[in-house]
DNA sequence: CAAATATATTGTAAAAAATACAATAAGCAA
DNA sequence: TTGCTTATTGTATTTTTTACAATATATTTG
């Protein structure tokens, strides 16, 4: 190589990712604890330098495997990090990504040098190392930019949900309360959100009608310029 | 370096531009006739590799003023491309950010090794090279999202501007048309915008009153919870 | 089995916002 | 004075948003 260009080709880049789970406890993220330099024996965002034979985005998901196991999950790019001290051991660009699941769909695993892979509470996150915690906060800022603008509250939820659990997702992850009738108003006025006709059983007070998310029919709707808007 | 390392630290990164300008022409976008391998004489976004020892967001502006004498810009980041092949001379990664100004403030003058620098009107672009034109039309979208979200329309026109001049921005920027009575009605009921009791001289016909905004009254308003939405 | 408990479900009126639509006004030029 | 060009304005209708509380249905308890 030139040697002018030399000098530019000395960065590395890594992938860090924000994985937020829901479940009946609320909103959580995936978080590792380091089993390797730097900041080894830290919990910190899954993420990793990418090899530099690989797509960016297939690296997002590839590291997210390789430390948690964690697969089949859609990524999202957010935004690149680039100060020049984030990194101690040179100048390392990171990727940020994220997805949205729901936690019970899914086992975690430490692997590689992730000794643990645990879910933190979205309001129990500890310091993080690098900048972790700066990036987590872009990242619920856009998650909660998205979740009003495209349906992914319903990825969170089993196949079948209830409106009051529907409520209570968006109301966690907005950090916001909503009218009860205002709200079932507005998700029934969408028509890709079907009554199933069963109702939840085992639970001890009135059991609520299940209703399911028809990705067809909203698909439909967004081609012919419909507005998702919660 | 730890070996193992090493291989990690061969990336380059470079910025790429996507600056928007808009005239009584239209909108507008500046590319550099690229006067230095790869992709010698072509049109190309005004971008460059980045010096490892500056912060990602200072080399983005760094990068345009070197190119093209552009300074005192506000630039978003937008989004990353990796692709393992964008780049001839190795992995390259770019980060491409996006500006949005008035031509008639700015004056462009090619430097370094841009040849040229030159205001294209944005249904009229060239093949570019690299993803160029991927980057291009990904900054397209985002500028529609943005335009309609946030006051930055304001910053294209001059300090006092009729509310015709203010329609044809939105209008060319979301290449779409409004009502002129309900267009008028929308913008004036957002009290940033002020009469300034002016009106236009030396025009053929009936003189538009000017208006200015301001910026003051708008940011009053977002922290108290108000929402921009055209 | 009646009462207590817990969550689910529903409607309506008022206010606000969005939409559709066309006539008149104010300059300059011929 | 007339014609040309762009600027400016209002109203009725529809749609959407908001605020607000009583009743229903299941289980559990006494």
């Amino acid at each position: 190589m030139d040697l002018n260009l030399q000098k530019y080709f000395q960065a590395a880049v890594s992938v860090d990712n924000v994985v937020f789970g829901f479940d009946e406890t609320g909103l959580n993220v995936l978080l590792i604890y380091r089993g390797a330099d730097p900041y080894r024996n830290c919990w910190a965002l899954p993420g990793d330098l990418i090899s530099l034979d690989t797509n960016l985005d297939t690296s997002a998901v590839t590291v997210l495997q390789n430390l948690t196991g964690l697969q089949h999950l859609y990524m999202d790019q957010i935004r690149t990090f680039g100060r020049v001290d984030r990194h101690p051991y040179g100048r390392v660009f990171t990727v940020a990504y994220f997805a949205l699941i729901k936690i019970e769909d899914y086992r975690v695993s430490a692997q590689s040098w992730a000794e643990e892979a645990a879910w933190f509470p979205i309001h129990d996150v500890p310091d993080l190392p690098f900048d972790h915690n700066e990036i987590l906060e872009f990242a619920k800022e856009q998650l909660k930019m998205k979740i009003r603008k495209q349906p992914i509250g319903f990825e969170l939820l089993p196949k079948h949900f209830t409106l009051s659990e529907l409520q209570r997702l968006y109301e966690a992850i907005l950090d916001e309360e909503f009218d009860v009738r205002n709200f079932r108003k507005k998700i029934l006025s969408m028509d890709f959100i079907a009554d199933t006709g069963l109702k939840q059983n085992a639970v001890t007070h009135r059991p609520a009608k299940l209703y399911k998310y028809n990705a067809r029919k909203y698909n439909k709707l967004i081609t012919s310029g419909f507005d998702f808007d919660l």
